[in-house]
Formats: C-alpha cells, structure tokens, sequence
RNA sequence: GCCCCCGUAGCUCAGGGGAUAGAGCGCUACCCUCCGGAGGUAGAAGCGCAGGUUCGAAUCCUGCCGGGGGCACCA
C-alpha cells in the first residue's frame, strides 16, 4: 500500500524519484510513533530533491485513503507514521484465536531441505555443559525453521572412530583393572562407573589379554555411553531423526567414494606417501592430509563423506553447529564444500557457538573431561530443571560467551525470566477459566471495544510474532523468539493490570468483557506456539 | 604472527542504520474493596577508546585497548 501511494505521488509530479526494490515499513518501538513507520520520505529525499518532510506530507495525504488507516503523521526528520483504526488491529485477536497452533508458522522456507547437525559431543563422556547449550539452541533452530516451511533432520554425528576412543577404552579398562588413570585418559567418576557396568556385564573381560580386552571395553564402553547421551538427551527434550556413527563411514566405503568423487573434481593428490585434498584452491591456509602416510583417514575424511551422504540425501541445505573451539574448521569445511563444487555458504552454512562459562563468586571455573570436573547435562537439569535450563541458553545469542553463575542457579531460580513469560501464560489461563465460571465465552467479539491504551500495545506484539520466528528462522537465531516472549509477557501483564476480563462485583457482563476474553485467549495462543518452538513448557500454573 | 567471537545499567544479556538504547535480577519509593503481587507504576544507573562512511551509527569500515577461543599426517 505504500509503495501504491509513493507511485501515484510520483505519477502525480509531486516530486521524481524512483522508489527503491524495498521499502522499509518498520514497528516503531515508541508507540507514540504509531503502529507502522517507514522512513521512505528521507530515502527518497536526495533524489527528488526536495526536503524529506515534504515528501512526507505527499504520501500521507494518498495513504489516509487507504482503508483501515486511521492516521498518517509526519514526524521528526521526515518519518511516516501510521496508526490503523481500533476495529482494523483489534481484529487480529480473532485471527490468532481462529488459528491456534497454526499462528505464527509460514511457508517462508517451503521446498528447503535442512541438514541440521548438533551436539555431535564425543562418546568419551557425559554432555557437558557448552554440549547443553547446542542441544536447547539446536532443537529451537530446528523447531523455528520447521515452523517457517523447512524440511528439517535433526542430526548427531557420533565420533566413534580414532584415537580418542582409544584413549577412553584405555581409562575404562584401567579403572576396571584399579590401575591410576593412564597418560592422555580420562578421569572423572563416570569412568569407574562405566568400567563397572562393562564388568558387571562380561565378568570375563578383565582377565582377557590386555589387547583384546581393550576392544571389549571400547565396544561396550562406547556402546554404554552412546545410550546414556541419548538418554540425558531425551530427558532432555531433544531428539534427533538420525544418530550418525563416524564408524560407519570407514565400514562402508564412503571415505573412498566421497575421495573418488573429489579425484573426478580434480582436487586430490599424492605428496609424501599421504593423499591430499588441495582446499587451498577455496581460501584454505594449507591444503589437508584425507588419508594419512599410514594409510590411515585422517579426521577430515569423515566429515568429506558425511558431507556427500548429507547431499545425496536430498539435503540442500546443510547446516552444522560448532563451538568456538572448531571455528578453525569452518576455513577447511567450505572449502571442501567448494572442493565438491557446491556453494559454501549456501548448501553448507557453519554456526559457531561461543562458549559457556561457569562462575562461581565471579571467578570462572575450569572444566575439562579429563581432570573430571565436568558439568554435565544432567547436574544442570538436576539444579534447575528443563525449562529454566533451555530457556536461559536459548534466550541470548550463540554468538556471544555466557556466564552462568552455578549458585545464583541452583539458589534463585526464580531470577530466570521463563519464569515471567510462564506466569504469563498461567495467568492467561486463569483468565479463560475464571471466565468460563461466571458464564463469559467466545461468543460475541466487537473488535472496536479494545481500545486501551494497553490493549494496542498487546495487539501489536501479538502480530509482530509471525515476523519474529520468519526473521529467527532465517537468521537461524532462535533467541529472538524468547526476547519476543519476554516483551509479549511485559504488555500482557501490563493489560492484565489495567483492563480486566471479568466485571468487577456484581456488575453486568458486558461486550467489552466477551471481547476482551478473545485477547486473553490470543496472548495464550502465540505465548504456547512461543514456547513450543523454544522446547520450554507451558503451564497453566505456576 | 594470523584467524573467529565478544566488550551496552551493579550482575546476566537483548538491540540485523532510524526517533527518548531495552529486559530480567539487584537497589529506592509506591500500588491489594480489583481475574493468583512469581504482577504493575515511578526512579537512580550504561553503548571500551579514537577516527571514518551516512541526513542519521550501539549497529557498517579502520586502528588501538581489553576478554575468550582457535591455528596437526590429534580427534
């Protein structure tokens, strides 16, 4: 409609200019600036030659014809804002109601295939802390983009090959035979544990040869563990549609049909007894070693081959999450995706998360797996529970680092703001309920009567929602899906303090009350559809 | 040395060039004849520093300072 009234200002000789491929009609974050803004008349100033308020005054005239705009008011350097009439935004209550679950999704990326990679934490012991942070960041990004239209498989790459497994089938193995903890091993109470799992299991395993014991301890053991992150996992919320064994790539013959395909691009090559894949044609710092001078694969051969069985499934689009301890990988990831001759960027999009630090009166505390200090999923889960856990590492951006402090955690839960967008949604609820007790229902609905100023507020964060999970989607930040339910639970309890559903006393039950039942229901419907696509709960108490 | 991320209120974090920079928690003062006050209202308090681009910069560019994480024929 803007762009119509920008037209025929131009056609009209009011001034000249060619109005550009987008025009920006934005929700101004000051209500006072109506409920649409658009900063076209300073664009389009330069060019017309002519003074922005000017230009301003022009189409305001043209969009007061425009039906269901209340006002158009010129502001500031020359900003347009424009304010619908009650009954026009009032309606939206109505639409969200008649929706349900389905407000908020589109078809914004319908015919995408996403490949989207989590987790991925090695078998060698429980999810820890930062691999908590992609599980409630992942699972969100994957609800988000199969809200907006994506096909999505959630999957986890399971390194069940290589020198790490070793290095934990030797720890498990030492710990069952009470032996200290060998060089490189792990540490930690889980070992002890696992290593009397596996003995319990196969009491002959212990007195084996030391070589094929090993072995025993590295299948069960790896097994063992595989089962217990997939649970915690689970308890946790998060599921994944495919669970990919690194082994199986090697067993298959994929590494060497993936090299193949690499041969036919003309991107492989022999040096010093290894065979080469030469990513520095695609930006890398140095090409890389695919099969080592052992004849061995090299770690990256794995990814070479899992990237090709991404691709042949279907996917167009793969997407993997990494924390900021691999984004030394992403250089070599898209130039291999290049090396296959995809588009890096586009049919592979790396996400780096930063990471997640424990503090304890403000001083961090250092994990690692081996010195066995680790915070795992489950003491996390066991502090706080599901959905304080999610909803505070789905809440900020993987891009920056997060501080949770472990007390303020395990103390004051309270403090976690899913606790104000939950009550929220409890009190909705409530509403709905107490409504129904005096005989108030979805019946009547005159849009006019919410004409609070409270009202108009909500109103037009409740039709903001389809936006921010488009935009979340698309930015793959499914945080600003919690911010927005923050801000959404902020202008209900804002209208719920000012504007009752219910009549006071005996008074009678009027339209106003019937009417304003359908917004309570609306916020309850875009809070739930919120909170589903963050995997967080939503109680009808709290 | 090179690469990536970050630096916003006392704390934890939002703010994809736009108007008076926000939230939660903490702090101060208020609001229960009123749908659960785990709520609301008012207030104190902030964009690391210096340049540049722009009508307009927390946002984009450059440099510096500070913090975190990386730079294997390990996985």
């Amino acid at each position: 409609m803007l762009r119509s009234a920008v037209e025929r200002a131009v056609e009209s000789g009011a001034f000249s200019a060619d109005p550009p491929a987008e025009l920006v009609v934005e929700r101004p974050k000051n209500r006072a600036h109506g409920d649409y803004a658009s900063n076209i008349a300073m664009r389009l100033a330069k060019a017309a030659g002519r003074p922005p308020r000017e230009i301003a005054e022009t189409i305001a005239k043209l969009l007061l014809d425009v039906e269901g705009i209340a006002a158009v008011d010129v502001a500031g350097p020359g900003f347009l804002n424009i304010t619908l009439d009650s009954a026009s935004l009032g309606g939206l209550a109505r639409v969200i109601v008649e929706q349900g679950a389905e407000y908020g999704r589109s078809t914004t990326l319908a015919g995408e295939k996403v490949n989207l990679e989590f987790v991925s934490a090695n078998p060698t012991g429980p999810v820890h802390i930062g691999g908590v942070r992609w599980a409630a960041v992942g699972d969100s990004l994957a609800r988000v983009l199969q809200a907006s239209g994506a096909e999505v498989s959630r999957e986890y790459y399971f390194n069940d090959h290589g020198a790490q497994v070793d290095r934990f089938a030797r720890s498990l193995l030492a710990a069952a035979l009470g032996e200290d903890v060998p060089e490189d091993g792990y540490a930690g109470s889980y070992i002890g544990e696992i290593a009397g799992r596996i003995v319990a299991e196969r009491p002959e395993a212990v007195s084996l040869p030391r070589e094929e014991a090993q072995e025993l301890f590295r299948q069960v053991g790896v097994e063992l563990m595989f089962a217990e992150i997939k649970q915690s996992l689970h308890d946790f919320g998060v599921d994944f549609d495919v669970y990919f064994h690194e082994n199986s790539l090697h067993s298959s013959g994929a590494v060497q049909r993936a090299v193949a395909r690499l041969r036919d691009q003309g991107r492989i090559y022999e040096a010093d007894g290894a065979i080469w894949l030469r990513t520095t044609d695609f930006g890398d710092d140095k090409d890389r070693v695919v099969i080592k001078r052992d004849g061995d694969a090299a770690y990256i051969a794995g990814d070479l081959a899992y990237y090709l069985d991404k691709r042949e499934r279907g996917f167009n689009r793969v997407i993997i999450m990494l924390g900021a301890d691999h984004h030394g990988y992403v250089g070599r990831l898209m130039a291999m995706c290049a090396c296959f001759g995809d588009t890096p960027g586009v049919n592979l999009q790396i996400l780096i998360g930063q990471m997640v630090n424990l503090v304890k009166d403000g001083k961090p505390i250092r994990m690692g797996k081996r010195a066995g200090n680790v915070i795992t999923l489950e003491d996390l889960v066991d502090a706080v529970g599901v959905d304080a856990a999610r909803y505070q590492l789905a809440r900020s951006s993987a891009d920056s680092t997060l501080d949770i402090d472990l007390d303020l955690l395990t103390r004051a839960t309270n403090e976690n703001p899913v606790h104000y967008v939950q009550y929220a949604h409890a009190r909705t609820v409530n509403v709905v309920k107490n409504a129904a007790a005096v005989g108030i229902e979805l019946d009547v609905f005159e849009p006019n009567l919410l004409t609070h100023e409270t009202e108009t507020a909500l109103l037009t964060a409740l039709g903001e929602f389809p936006r921010v999970v488009a935009q979340a989607a698309e930015l793959r930040e499914p945080h600003r899906v919690a911010r927005y339910l923050e801000a959404l639970a902020g202008e209900f309890h804002r209208w719920y303090d000012s504007c009752r559903v219910l009549p006071n006393g005996d008074e009678p039950i009027t339209d106003v009350n019937r009417t304003r039942l359908w917004l309570d229901v609306a916020t309850r419907t875009v809070l739930a559809n919120g909170l589903s696509m963050l995997g967080v709960s939503a109680p009808d108490r709290k």
